[in-house]
DNA sequence: TGACAGTCTCTACAATTGTGGAGATGTTGT
DNA sequence: ACAACATCTCCACAATTGTAGAGACTGTCA
């Protein structure tokens, strides 16, 4: 049972998407990843990684003199964090009205309405399942 | 067009919507409405006030001394930012694996289900008409 | 007209976040 | 053995955020 509640700032976010995609990493790995994104400097970097490693985010370990890095928190997580913190504060943990919010801002197609129509039908029939 | 960006720290939150509650208000006013959730000063909430004002989150006015206090932006627009926030750092910008994630983590009943199913079939019918 | 209560202004300070420089150290090819 | 390079450690500093005290100002009721 990691962590409860789970908030990423806009770096830490950049950071950790980087070290999913290449776990186990170093400093250095994660630098040449976001190279497109940011113009981050391996000390940027590697601060912002220790202070994740601080905070639960990644685990380090050192291999001699090596770094190397880990995820802590899987994605899942740290999407549901996100969401809540959405959810809670906006919408004061109101789902409707979110979903509502989600529908009339974004540009959705007909296909992608659809294939959300097919999410909840299959949610529906897993809860009366269970 | 106000803001195209909005975002909102877990204080601002509480104080926005206070003042939507309320406004026009003074910082008192809002102080008085947190009771309950926060024991904040007068001077933590002014402060807090007072700078949202500089990001234009709220507007200020003096009326002989007093400080009268309206919201600039609208609940609506707070909402989004917040929810594209997520979108954009948790889930890349892709919807539907939001919506997913929303529906495997509530706790959903059968009925909240089936107002989101409609939701989605008025959705899409007003845009077939658009 | 003075004591209060309510409000304001100004200032401060610690924690967090964003960013990165300087210099030490370890690694390796020649 | 040394130059070149990759990586590390330590430190610094500005901006933002959370929190609030001290003292000035004002309107009001006895």
């Amino acid at each position: 049972m990691p962590k409860s509640r789970i908030e990423l700032t806009e770096s830490e976010w950049a950071i950790i998407k980087a070290v999913w995609e290449t776990e186990p990493c170093t400093a250095p790995d994660i630098r040449q990843k976001l190279q497109r994104q940011t113009t981050w400097t391996y000390s940027t970097v590697r601060t912002l990684m220790d202070r994740m490693v601080v905070k639960g985010l990644l685990a380090a370990e050192k291999v001699r003199n090596l770094t190397i890095y880990r995820s802590a928190v899987t994605r899942q997580q740290a999407q549901r964090g996100e969401l809540f913190y959405a959810l809670k504060h906006a919408f004061n943990g109101a789902l409707t009205p979110m979903v509502q919010c989600l529908l009339d801002t974004g540009h959705l197609s007909e296909n992608e309405l659809t294939e959300l129509e097919s999410l909840i039908k299959a949610k529906k029939k897993g809860a009366k399942k269970a």
